[in-house]
DNA sequence: AGTGAAAGATCCTTCTT
DNA sequence: AAGAAGGATCTTTCACT
């Protein structure tokens, strides 16, 4: 599923997705084109989804988040799921089980803004609002040691 | 805050965080030091807050997530929080108002393992847990368009 | 803030083993 | 998967606007 070296490449990927080939593979023990290979075999796979940055929303103003519970009235799931998806301050949003249908997160500049977005469902959908007020595990990747057995 | 110009870097980067500084020029319409200057500020204060790699769960066999809320019985904060972050398998947590404290992702390969991973907790915290049905919205950064006024 | 040119460094890919 | 090499590509510096 996923060796050793695949490992560290990943990890070191996740910490700088710039790092060179040249750097990724001296710091594996392999050469360039092994690291090469591999990494498109990584992207093939769709374990690598996507080489990206991490914008701060907190930096661009967004002081607040909050993660939203939404129950959809009966018969408008699919109207709120596609307005969920139009209002782009949505940043995230899962169908789960139980009573909940979705859990979404939510980035605002004001608590007026967060008023605003919240009535736009409010006629379609109950929902239950959490701010949030302190991050104790930022968005992280799943445990890749858990794959290999080493850490 | 943010101008049209760092907007669209943003968003390229957002793409692809290897994009080089050459081809970010040109789609933009400055000059390769213009830009690099750019993001050094875009870095520096704290917009951009790492260049890295999505890695998809599911490819490595995480074909479970869980929405986790958590709370801690009268005491025990502190340890559950520490616990929560000593778990590797929790990718996501935040602390948030109400009845429930916090709101974690859980990556897991099987249902097996969310039991015994809710196990841990069960004797320090009530927890409610919701499996994710589906992603409507994948991560995705905050509205970059709303600080500019631009689409 | 930004431009443009230039120099030097770095990199990726290909090919052979 | 290694190793070497060729050729492309990039980043940074500098003088100037």
């Amino acid at each position: 599923m996923l060796d050793e070296l695949d490992r560290k490449l990943l990890e070191i990927l996740v910490k700088d997705s710039r790092t060179s080939l040249k750097v990724l593979a001296q710091q594996v023990g392999l050469s360039s084109p092994s690291v090469s290979e591999r990494l498109r075999r990584l992207e093939e796979r769709g374990v690598i989804r996507a080489f990206t940055i991490e914008i701060d929303p907190q930096a661009l103003g967004f002081s607040l988040q909050a993660i939203v519970r939404i129950r959809p009235l009966p018969g408008k799931l699919h109207i709120v799921q596609k307005l969920i998806e139009e209002i782009p301050e949505f940043g995230e949003c899962d169908k789960v089980t139980g009573d909940d249908c979705f859990v979404a997160r939510l980035f605002v500049r004001s608590i007026g803004e967060l008023d605003h977005l919240l009535d736009r469902i409010a006629d379609k959908a109950e929902t239950s609002t959490a701010i949030i007020k302190g991050q104790p595990i930022r968005r992280r990747p799943p445990p890749l040691e858990a794959l290999t057995g080493r850490s």
